[in-house]
DNA sequence: CGTCTATTTGAATGTACTCAAAAGCGGTGG
DNA sequence: CCACCGCTTTTGAGTACATTCAAATAGACG
């Protein structure tokens, strides 16, 4: 149960087993099935989420009522509400399953008393917090600088694993397009091929993980 | 000299006099001159840097030529090449001084060294991370979710201290817009006054500050 | 004052959107 | 097994917002 979650905060930081113990003892197992909610827009977010199995993701739905998919979640990366969670704010996303997940979750006070007492895993989150904040300045400047069916290619590129697991339409909103848009998309690089994926610089830096 | 710096770091944490002097002689002064840069794309990043006066910009460069401001930097506010400084990759990105500056460098190993050595400074950057990594997550909801319009006058409420010193162009180009575009805008609100301001959530997380 | 850049304005263009409808796909129950 | 239902994906036609290109005006700075 605990394996993944250790591994994945032991990957710049090394814990003693007292402090394993420790940390692991603060995780809340959950299971959320399809469909179901982790954090709805206008309740606070009081965790933050590993995925152990599974995948979420987090969207935002603005006054027209259209909803804008701001990440995905699969195994061994983590979600939250972080505005919500650091504020104490209602949430203004909401975050829900894609598929049954099994989720480890640490309560808000829990994790910044875990994370004073022991400064390496501090320093973990920190590195975490470091490669999420790049992956988003990557895609920021991807949404600005890319028409749509580069942005398209970028992300079969980048994140060829959650491709086939999610729904086209998701995959259109997390890119800031239309379901319709993506299908035209699609069927002109059926005729001319992916474009040069040499030429796109590809990090290692996927949101939280 | 230190003395702005100094309540940034303690803004969330406390520092003993010996803490505070072993992290203020970490510094490196530096001063910018309009137009210079602190970091040119194919070069690596190795500061953090803290703006003591003045106003940098970040930007990227696609391969049309085209300039896409990733984010300003002013008073108290932080900035780098996040990507190059983790990995040691070249910068992608340009930073240079929109108007003369005065800045303090921290050398990216001896950062890692006096957080190591300090657990409460390793505490101030992951909350300022946090924040940062929300204020991005707000970015991208904005250009997502709202037209140009919006997205200008949501930008004037967020940040007021920057319209008056910042060009237009570049704010545009933060924007994700065209100089033209943003003039255009700017017209019809002249007519139409301000959108409803109390409609926007505003948060106090500016980037990197 | 003159030069350089920023901003404004106009006209034509284009990318992606909306709305509408058809086709495809998966699951459920008769 | 097939028929039906709901949802996703595709396709089409018309539209809208923002862009490009070009030119004029305004401002800043030496």
């Amino acid at each position: 149960m605990f394996d993944a979650i250790l591994q994945n905060v032991t990957r710049y930081v090394s814990l003693t087993e007292g402090e394993k113990e420790k940390f692991t003892s603060a995780l809340q197992p959950k299971k959320l099935l399809k469909h179901q909610y982790l954090v709805q827009a206008g309740e606070a977010c009081r965790y933050e989420c590993y995925v152990n199995k599974g995948c979420l993701r987090q969207y935002y739905v603005d006054d027209g009522g259209h909803e804008h998919i701001i990440m995905f979640a699969i195994e061994d990366w983590w979600t939250s509400d972080m505005h919500s969670l650091v504020t104490g704010n209602k949430a203004l996303t909401n975050i829900d399953a894609l598929e049954n997940s099994e989720l480890l979750l640490i309560e808000r006070t829990m994790f910044e008393r875990l994370l004073s007492e022991i400064p390496k895993l501090e320093r973990h989150f920190r590195m975490m917090l470091q490669r999420a904040f790049i992956s988003h300045q990557r895609r920021l400047i991807e949404n600005m600088s890319l028409p749509a069916d580069q942005r398209y290619s970028r992300f079969l590129i980048q994140y060829p694993q959650l491709e086939p697991r999610i729904p086209q339409k998701l995959i259109a909103s997390f890119l800031g397009i239309t379901p319709e848009s993506l299908s035209r998309i699609r069927r002109s690089s059926e005729v001319w091929g992916r474009p040069a994926a040499f030429l796109i610089i590809i990090d290692q830096f996927n949101f939280l993980s």
